[in-house]
DNA sequence: TAGATTGTTAATCGATTAACAATC
DNA sequence: TAGATTGTTAATCGATTAACAATC
């Protein structure tokens, strides 16, 4: 059965949490437990497990194992899914050398940028290219997957570029808001959209204790 | 009128558009341009704008001005919010070097990390100090916002011990999900799960697609 | 067995979308 | 004026939560 957005983006918690206890010896575990050590309730996790192959066993849980599988399946982690990444500021090189993406088949193959004194430098073991090659690259090489980290001005261009030579997800740092065109799926990433939810929490706290407090 | 936390996380993507158009010199603009350009519906930003003091007129739209100034507000972008970041590798480097965070008022005074190699060094203009410093500057200092950008084994006892010491806010950045006590927002960003939905959508493709097509 | 735990159905909740009167 | 645009109320939608029978 299909799984909702908002399920696969819990997938990856419950995947973490699940090594780890996999790698504690723990052959099965409850839907309490996952919830609990996620944050979502019993309730949700097991209505989110419902949607995967295989099930969980009253009184016992879930194979930790079978589990774990059941989401590698799902979330299509063993496809190798090469991507190019266009923008090598500090967040692009960030990005790049992020360890955890392995784990989801994700390999950064190809790094772009405009600036001369960038390119040709090195990020890990890539060598950074011109980014007026990167249409080139992504139609030669197939690739599905593009993840912009430039700054707002160039993105929309940038992105246009990706479409029109097979990229097929463009994963959106810059703050420029994005939609590609039918059949290719944009995630706009904007970190300031959850500094909002911050500054106006502590704002509040300012307005409310005051400076009497 | 208070704002639902959907809301604010949108907020920052009409400011952003609308400094853009203050820029070119339009005093109004309509639900309409707004929503295109943020890709929500006009009638979602009616809603959302319609939390904020003032209001649009029939016929001619909302002023930009106006507008920018309500969200400024709103969301208390003004207050400075100094904030510690703990775990200085690739992505905390990245975020302490990001530029948009000025612009709410958030400026990371200090950082910390365990390995002596880091310590000492200097990001930006700011040095990093030893972690187990940390309490103690959050404390004298009476700040309010931790980062947290540190592999996931460390997360949770960095983010106690800046509970224990004042910190309100923690935008957790690790892979670890943390959740604070009453009255500490905790906001985590998991780069994984929004790589899961995008895995999952390509994997997705290649396989109704196959090798054949 | 008794009690723990899943799986599923129903109820709730909150956000989004639609509709439309009011207004410029 | 006519038509554009807001503001607001109602309808829809989808996800979350609650309830509970089934099962080990």
């Amino acid at each position: 059965m299909k799984s909702p957005i908002p399920t696969l983006r819990r997938y990856p918690l419950y995947y973490q949490f699940l090594l780890s206890v996999i790698k504690d010896g723990e052959e099965t575990i409850s839907s309490e437990e996952l919830g609990q050590a996620t944050g979502s309730a019993p309730e949700q996790v097991r209505k989110d497990l419902g949607y995967l192959e295989g099930q969980g066993r009253s009184h016992i849980g879930y194979s930790t194992r079978q589990l774990a599988d059941a989401i590698v399946v799902r979330l299509g982690m063993v496809q190798e899914k090469p991507a190019v990444l266009v923008g090598v500021g500090n967040l692009g090189r960030a990005i790049s050398l992020y360890p955890g993406f392995n784990q989801y088949g994700l390999r950064i193959t190809h790094l772009f940028d405009i600036n001369p004194n960038i390119i040709g430098s090195r990020v890990g073991d890539i060598e950074v290219m011109a980014a007026d090659q990167m249409p080139c690259v992504v139609k030669v090489m197939k690739i599905r997957v593009g993840i912009i980290t430039t700054p707002p001005s160039g993105a929309r261009e940038i992105a246009k570029a990706m479409t029109e030579n097979g990229i097929r997800a463009i994963w959106n740092f810059s703050t420029a808001h994005l939609h590609g065109p039918e059949g290719v799926m944009v995630r706009n990433v904007d970190l300031s959209t959850e500094l909002a939810v911050i500054s106006h929490f502590i704002a509040g706290l300012e307005k409310s204790t005051g400076s009497f407090s």
